[in-house]
RNA sequence: GGAGGGGUUCCCGAGCGGUCAAAGGGAGCAGACUGUAAAUCUGCCGGCUCAGCCUUCGGAGGUUCGAAUCCUCCCCCCUCCA
């Protein structure tokens, strides 16, 4: 299918199985893919700077059109020459809609088909996001890759409210890709809760449509891993192959690799950066919570086998007194770790798409993070 | 020497006759965290043979059906006056 975006493409370069190995084309450069994406909400991936991530093989990242436009507002940073130049990551960005707040600011929102109403979290001052209103601020905000409005439902809901998301999500979708612009790579997003019909139907409809990509949102929100693929595998057959697909907000080591296996290209999730502040690592022998006492005078690394800027120069003993000491360099040291796991968990597994030992970095993961 | 204030469970600190194993912080311990209202949140935090019992509110006596709370003496601490 063409796209309107002739400098975005995705090209398919492997695969075993269902699980695939591509590369993202974006004026920004090339995206490597299975890829994860740190999210950067507020304009900054939280304790790191651009000059970290970019060391560590961050290849994109992802900020938020709800909460850039609640603060500074999109004027400010188009003036400052765009996202990009102003917080002075050159790599890509994807900016997501401000969708997935309608699920996490709960209360403070209302939803119509004419788009979300929010209380903000700030100041309390109403705001509405409508499908246009998401795409002009994207716009506003240059980034390289745009996200539509849609409806996240939380779990457990009703099967008319989720069908009634569905529909708002589609009729939203229609009309984001008539308020962008011809040059800007817009993703649809399928929802459907974790009713197969639902998803299928959702999945048929935002993929009939003329996006550069296609995201599963909705999933990660509440229901057990095994209900989050059941669902993905009811979702999947319904998206072409030929474009990029991104499962929001997910998830855990296990999660994305049970979801690569199933034919997702692109993740994104806070808990690497979050956990890291929480004083949680992710390790290759599984996960540390630093605030065990066990770890009190332990002047082991976090991770022995790991190559990151933390392991190599610092202690668990250092690193839990960083964080019992309420530390920033404790959630700068964390937080690099954490990221540096996760991206070259990426990384081995494109390299074993492609050498085709995927299977064995599946049950790996599966024996150290089965939880 | 005189006048006043005070000693509470690891620490700070409320309580001022029963509803007190004793508010609230902190520390400690454990858990959660999935398109970030998150450097956040939750639980435990005297002991036990644990729907009950035992030991605790500077010490020793006493009043009372009942005391961390009232009385007496003693031991410490702080402020002011000589």
């Amino acid at each position: 299918m063409a796209t309107p975006c002739s400098s975005f493409s995705y090209k398919l370069i492997a695969s075993q199985g269902l699980a695939r190995r591509g590369k993202i084309k974006t004026p920004k450069g090339v995206i490597e893919t299975p890829v994860f994406m740190p999210v950067g909400t507020q304009a900054t991936v939280k304790a790191m700077t651009p000059g970290f991530l970019k060391d560590i093989g961050a290849q994109i990242i992802l900020s938020n059109t709800y909460h850039l436009h609640m603060r500074p507002g999109e004027r400010v940073i188009s003036c400052a020459g765009g996202l990009h130049k102003f917080m002075g990551w050159e790599g890509p960005i994807l900016t997501d809609s401000g969708g997935f707040q309608s699920f996490s600011l709960g209360k403070l929102v209302k939803i119509s088909d004419e788009g979300i109403y929010f209380a903000s979290h700030i100041d309390g001052s109403r705001h509405m996001l409508s499908p246009e209103k998401a795409i002009e601020i994207q716009h506003l905000l240059d980034p390289d890759i745009m996200m539509c409005l849609d409806e996240c439902v939380s779990f457990p809901s009703t099967k008319a409210h989720i069908k009634d998301a569905v529909r708002r999500t589609s009729m939203w979708a229609r009309r984001c890709l008539a308020a962008r612009k011809e040059d800007k790579p817009l993703f649809g997003i399928v929802q459907g809760g974790v009713y197969p019909d639902l998803r299928a139907e959702s999945a048929r409809e935002i993929s009939g449509l003329p996006f550069e990509g296609i995201a599963t949102g909705g999933l990660s929100v509440g229901e057990d891993r095994s209900l989050m693929l059941e669902t993905l595998d009811a979702t999947l057959p319904y998206i072409p192959h030929e474009k990029p697909r991104y499962l929001m907000g997910v998830g855990t080591p296990l999660d994305i690799v049970e979801a690569v296996a199933r034919g997702i290209d692109m993740f994104d999730c806070v808990l690497p950066t979050r956990n890291a502040r929480n004083g949680m690592l992710f390790t290759k022998n599984g996960k540390i919570s630093l605030k065990q006492a066990r770890y009190k005078e332990d002047n082991s690394p976090p991770d022995y086998k790991c190559n990151c800027y933390t392991c190599k120069n610092f202690t668990l003993a250092y690193l839990r007194h960083l964080f019992v000491s309420h530390e920033i360099l404790g959630s700068i040291l964390n937080t690099i770790h954490n990221l540096y796991f996760y991206l070259e968990l990426m990384s081995n597994i494109r390299h074993s798409i492609e050498e085709n030992y995927f299977d064995d970095v599946k049950k790996y993961i599966r024996e150290v993070y089965n939880d």
